[in-house]
DNA sequence: TCTGGGGTCCTAGGACCC
DNA sequence: TCTGGGGTCCTAGGACCC
């Protein structure tokens, strides 16, 4: 017996992180709007209208910055602190629709919901209730997408994101086989979700140039040619659900902090700062998910794009005598790796730290040789919650360890020249009404 | 002068073992 | 002349995602 289709849901908010400066900020509602990366560096996020003026993503402010002052376009430093929570409560919205189990919170900005166990909704309806919702409680603008897989839910939520007569919600279920053809094959293979630039590039050049196209293909075929993942996203694309929803999110396997500098760092002792604040970060990370790490690595790196300087950019990783998660541990494996890679004479831009090898902390077990006694570890252990609270209430980098703790203007720091401010987490700044 | 910061999974090939 | 074969583990690199 054949099963029944899946009915699945992708909702995705529009230019998630202009909507949300803009949702402060309704006197822009008609101003064209990019956010940019940590330093101001490039852009991550483009509004409709600076699309429409042909703006790319990724390009760097820099080299934006005199057409966007002609063209009257906008630009905010990144604020995660408040695109964060607006995220968490678009997302308790949506859990309005469907009990916890069938709800995946895929990114910052996307959602899958699983109607396969309401058949009696009408899904088209069910979109559209979605939209009017999350814009009236969150005032985020969104589009929704159905399908009988995760891979078709992405694809109608393109549709419904490019295609205006559909008014914002596509639901490819709906359809007869020869109309989700014909939506497919409007639609270049490139869109497809798990099909990036090369595959789509080694697609092409055998004929493989619509989604309709590629639904057509043989999976043993493809199989063969590209292994068993681009298998899997054609036989989604038949409506054939290959990828399950992940509930809770698995535990990382690895933690990486790093950042690049608001200006060029030479010595250790200059890169110890950045790098005792990185693996804070990281450690509060590791903390966070109940972790212990067996394994560090660093890396620094020079600038790149300036090909008339010397380039250096090792990395290395170091295996501790003992599994930790204890920033101070951490920092100081982490500060022996620095010391081995640093070579003086080098213009370092960016700095990053890895943690490795992680395990769930309920395994921990002293090592043998240990040489912390038990009620240290738990002093320890305390010590770690006060540092992990007091970043969480006044701010990352408000408590470290040894320097990493002063807030301070240092060449190192991000450049943020255009924040907005956190209006929804800190109560001396939230928008006031006169 | 100025070019982001995270993550995952798969595969191929080498080391090593019996 | 003639140089096995299969299994496991680890690592590096490539591809993808947001």
């Amino acid at each position: 017996m054949k099963p029944e289709p899946r009915r699945i849901a992708l909702v995705d908010a529009n230019s998630f992180y202009c909507s949300c400066e803009r949702v402060f900020r309704p006197d822009l509602e008609h101003t064209p709007l990019v956010v940019l990366s940590n330093n101001d560096g490039c852009v991550v996020a483009r509004d409709a209208l600076v699309k429409r003026l042909g703006v790319q993503m990724g390009v760097p402010w820099f080299q934006l910055k005199e057409q966007a002052e002609r063209q009257g376009i906008v630009c905010f430093s990144s604020n995660y602190t408040l695109y964060g929570d607006l995220s968490r409560r678009f997302m308790s919205v949506l859990g309005h629709y469907v009990p916890a189990e069938d709800q995946e919170v895929y990114s910052i900005d996307e959602s899958f919901l699983d109607f396969t166990h309401q058949p009696q909704l009408d899904l088209t309806t069910t979109g559209q209730a979605i939209k009017e919702r999350v814009r009236r409680w969150t005032g985020l603008p969104v589009c929704v997408g159905f399908g009988a897989s995760k891979t078709l839910a992405k694809l109608a939520n393109h549709v419904a994101k490019k295609q205006a007569p559909w008014g914002g919600v596509c639901d490819l279920t709906a359809l007869t086989e020869a109309e989700r053809r014909g939506v497919m094959k409007g639609i270049e293979v490139r869109e497809v979700w798990g099909v990036g630039r090369q595959i789509a590039k080694q697609l092409m050049l055998r004929g493989v140039n619509t989604v309709a196209d590629l639904a057509a293909c043989d999976p043993n075929r493809i199989r063969e040619r590209f292994g068993v993942v681009v298998e899997r996203t054609v036989n989604e694309l038949r409506g054939i659900s290959c990828i399950d929803f992940e509930m809770a999110p698995p535990a990382k396997q690895q933690i990486i902090a790093s950042r690049s500098f608001g200006g060029p760092l030479y010595t250790i002792a200059d890169l110890a700062e950045p790098l005792r604040l990185h693996m804070g970060r990281a450690a509060e990370k590791l903390r966070h998910q109940q972790s212990t790490a067996g394994v560090v690595g660093v890396w620094i790196q020079t600038n790149q794009f300036r090909p008339q300087d010397p380039q250096y950019w090792p990395t290395r990783t170091i295996k501790m005598t003992e599994h930790s998660d204890d920033t101070a541990m951490l920092t100081a494996w982490a500060m022996s790796v620095l010391r081995s890679i640093h070579r003086p004479g080098y213009r370092y831009i960016k700095l990053g730290v890895m943690l490795m090898d992680l395990r769930p902390r309920a395994l921990h077990q002293g090592s043998l040789f240990d040489a912390t006694p038990p009620e240290l570890d738990a002093r320890r252990e305390k010590l770690m919650g006060v540092l992990d609270k007091a970043n969480g209430k006044w701010g990352r980098g408000s408590m470290g360890i040894g320097s990493a703790g002063v807030k301070a203007d240092r060449a190192w720091t991000m450049q943020r020249g255009n924040l907005s401010p956190c209006y929804t987490t800190r109560w001396n700044e939230l928008r006031t009404v006169s």
